[in-house]
DNA sequence: ATGCACCTTATAGTTACTATAAGGTCAAGT
DNA sequence: ACTTGACCTTATAGTAACTATAAGGTGCAT
């Protein structure tokens, strides 16, 4: 199966400029062409558009994204090189995790404690994500 | 306690410039000044803006935290109104759960794959977050 | 062979910052 | 009291990651 620019765009929900824009920033690869000059994707190219895509929907940069397609990249190598790299973004990724996790569980005590009080008091959303002010770090 | 622009700036790590420019988008109220003119913030200020700064670093816009900020400000308002708002933000973190925590079991099996056989085969990052075409969308 | 939807490159605009300039404030030290 | 230096003020310009628009070429269906 091959896709032009504007299916991928409607599968991923992404702009035709945008996609144009991550194969000049490198993070998508120069693809085939017709005759005409129309781009030809294939469905690993759309796989890799849609991982775009999420990463950045969950606020990792385009440098993140770049290093995490790096990665994938690799055939086998030797992990010395990248096992640091994993290492990083997995804690990344966790720390991630553990804030959206306290994010969930305030908004759902939230939506509980509507329905069983019919009002909302005390509401802590700001809380869930800004105590542990020592322990949590923030940076890329 | 109370704090001035740069000892929020540090404790944040924010630019002293992005909490002017937070103020000046309705993030941040307009805080108390000493007679020179110097910003003084306070305990809830700070809170405030780690949340800010923590949920743009998940990848939410400035628009959902403003209303994430909207949900915290109400007193104890009737629930109808806000309810559908908490439900809708509920899900949209569920959702970004579900692909991060996807995204951390590839990592983590890479990163066990690198330690037992010495080196990365078969890497599926990609696959992490760009399967489940149809079942899961985008969109904030 | 002629629409018309979709593609091409290129340039300018937007959002959410970030850097820099030019100058005023404040607390500490003399 | 005054000076010095770190930190504050506003204001303007620049950057990253898109987004919109213009001007024109492609390709398939009638």
């Amino acid at each position: 199966m091959h896709y032009t620019v504007g299916q991928m765009s409607k599968v991923s929900q992404t702009k035709t400029v945008t996609i144009r824009y991550y194969e000049q920033q490198g993070l998508l690869r120069e693809p085939p062409r017709t005759p005409g000059g129309y781009r030809i994707y294939d469905e690993a190219d759309l796989d890799r558009l849609l991982f775009i895509r999420r990463s950045r929907h969950l606020g990792f940069s385009i440098e993140s994204v770049r290093e995490l397609l790096e990665l994938s990249d690799q055939t086998d190598s030797s992990c010395a090189n990248v096992n640091a790299k994993v290492a990083q973004h997995l804690a990344d990724v966790r720390q991630r995790l553990e804030q959206l996790h306290a994010l969930e569980e305030e908004l759902q005590r939230l939506s509980l404690s509507c329905e069983v009080a019919g009002s909302i008091e005390n509401c802590q959303i700001v809380e869930a994500l800004s105590n542990n002010r020592s322990k949590v770090s923030i940076g890329d």
